[in-house]
DNA sequence: TACACTCCCGAAATCGATTTCGTAGCATAT
DNA sequence: ATATGCTACGAAATCGATTTCGGGAGTGTA
């Protein structure tokens, strides 16, 4: 059996309120009382019950994070963010819960909510459907999603600058002399897929470049996908000499297809990705990015989600993060 | 306010007791009840109260996932773990708690045992202090290693076959040919070190091949040290035509000063890595490893947690998981 | 009729903390 | 002397479930 609050109660002759009170910084005790308890505290090795605390008062100090099974595809993404994330909610005393949950069910969800297993959801998901914010915001449960924005006003969310970061990479590409160059788009066009493609457009209309439909092709979330779409692009009879792909790990597909072809990158063929995995730094050459704060997105995310706990009704907090290019040698300038 | 079972109980004018009986399948209900019980429960929308229920019954149907900071060096080794284990919990109820802790202090893990916010433990460390080892047998707490073997004999731990993955490495690396082959090693021999290079030693032994101790370099726990490593190993006069980094990421280093010396790989040095984290796959070449059934790893840990969680005065499990040489380009047959 | 035995159900204790409210004891003001 | 205020503490309610124990109603047996 473990120590109770009742334990040090006993052996000071108090009673439990005063030990409580006590131990949670309240004023009505005299500095005398709260000096032993406090001693016998840490004497007898007491640590409050989680599942009392959490009865009582109705709420847990944990947070939970809620994945789909591309987790897997974005590891690198998903371990920097919750690096960030559990530092950041470690150092104000709550816990992070992981939960895998695909999209198209809210029953568990639901579930999670009803039993009040966490105080508060941030989503890490590529896509959260409408559905399910609509139905968080029923709900009054606090939710971040975290990586993407979202159309609900009433949303809170943090991601990153895809415009900009877009037109970043599209400046470097227009600058090096591209003027053909391929874009791997998504079938359904989140706003993140929307964002990067709507910069692409931008920059080539801006640059006096005619947009040609058969340089943007799609790719499916799955593996490979980007290795076809790659291979589509180079049988054009008038191949691109840059690859815009929309995703590092779509960029790795399409290297490995443009190297098969015996081509050169980036003399040949220039690439670039986006999101700053440090997957795109392995290969040869290493591939050029934009890259997010991620440490910092999940940091950030647990403290607006400490916010909305703290109080739901405050405005909806909406962040849209810096991203920063980062230049490596598969889309070296030509000379 | 949400709804708990009284308010079942008093919608069908039965009392609590009833109703939760009727919930968790007690015998002394009639199957009338049970199913006004289990009809009006779903009506309502109705899921119990972690809290309550963890109060009551002392256990919390969560398990505790414990990391140190090297998480993010090993992202995609993290994230296939985790989906397994994940999986594997959920499919009885239980959740997954994330904590990042550093093996130095086991405080803050006292303070989860004692606050009873887990059930259990298990480990995701490169290395579990023996005290650490030892406090957590004392506090007669459920818990699994994962991914590494310990000395103490009452531990339960997960770990992959090192000694004969390595053997079969070797063997790879022998029978093409080579005869100087490199080593990468940690100052600190682990376990998990010290079966690899018993495989390394024994292989090159039986081989007939002398152990020449200026092929064997010690790389640290940081980012570019396997980069200086394999620069060491280049810089003798009698270089190596292969090197065995004892894990991927320091393959992946090596890879990189292999490149800028203008080396060819694998003509005139052939590397092999370890751990079968998917980046090794994306250099160019593409690096030979050895794969972990990772994913299996993970719900095997959550298997043995919970038996443990069931009964802990078991005598401890500790498996060894076989694992699977996978040859790529970088370790090509010499001609 | 008496007794035993099932079948269902409810009262109440319990898990371990937090928090409200009341008050004894003492000091100070009127 | 009475009123007022403040400090420091305790009694008891409360959070929402689980679980033990006891017993009424109904059936079967001697």
């Amino acid at each position: 059996m473990s120590v109770t609050i009742e334990d040090i109660s006993k052996k000071l002759k108090l009673s439990t309120s005063t030990v409580s009170k006590a131990l949670n910084g309240y004023k009505d005790v005299s500095e005398k009382t709260r000096e032993l308890v406090m001693g016998t505290a840490k004497e007898l090795g007491y640590h409050p019950s989680a599942a009392a605390r959490n009865l009582r008062r109705q709420r847990t100090d944990k947070i939970g994070f809620v994945f789909n099974n591309s987790l897997m595809y974005i590891s690198d993404y998903f371990a920097e963010v919750i690096v960030g994330a559990t530092a950041a909610a470690e150092a104000v005393g709550n816990n992070i819960v992981l939960y895998i949950n695909e999209g198209d069910s809210p029953d568990s969800l639901i579930k999670l909510i009803r039993a009040k297993e966490v105080d508060g959801f941030v989503f890490v998901w590529n896509h959260v459907p409408d559905q399910i914010v609509d139905m968080l915001l029923d709900e009054k449960v606090p939710f971040v999603i975290l990586g993407r924005r979202v159309s609900h006003p009433e949303a809170s969310w943090i991601a990153p600058d895809n415009y900009s970061g877009a037109t970043e990479l599209m400046q470097h590409l227009l600058e090096a002399g591209h003027t053909r160059i391929g874009f791997t788009t998504r079938p359904s066009m989140g706003h993140t897929n929307q964002d990067r493609f709507d910069a692409y457009r931008d920059a080539l209309v801006q640059a006096g470049i005619e947009i040609d439909e058969d340089l943007i092709v799609e790719t499916k979330i799955e593996p490979f996908s980007g290795y076809h779409a790659a291979k589509k692009l180079l049988d054009l009879e008038d191949r691109p000499t840059a690859i815009f792909a929309f995703h590092d790990y779509v960029a790795i597909d399409a290297h490995q297809a443009i190297v098969e072809r015996g081509l050169k990158i980036p003399d040949d063929v220039a690439i670039v990705g986006f999101d700053g995995l440090s997957v795109s730094a392995f290969t040869t050459p290493p591939i050029t990015t934009v890259t997010q704060p991620l440490a910092e997105i999940g940091r950030e995310s647990i403290l607006m989600l400490l916010k909305r706990i703290a109080n739901n009704n405050l405005p909806p907090i909406q962040k849209t993060l810096p991203v920063e290019l980062e230049v490596r040698l598969s889309s070296q300038l030509k000379k």
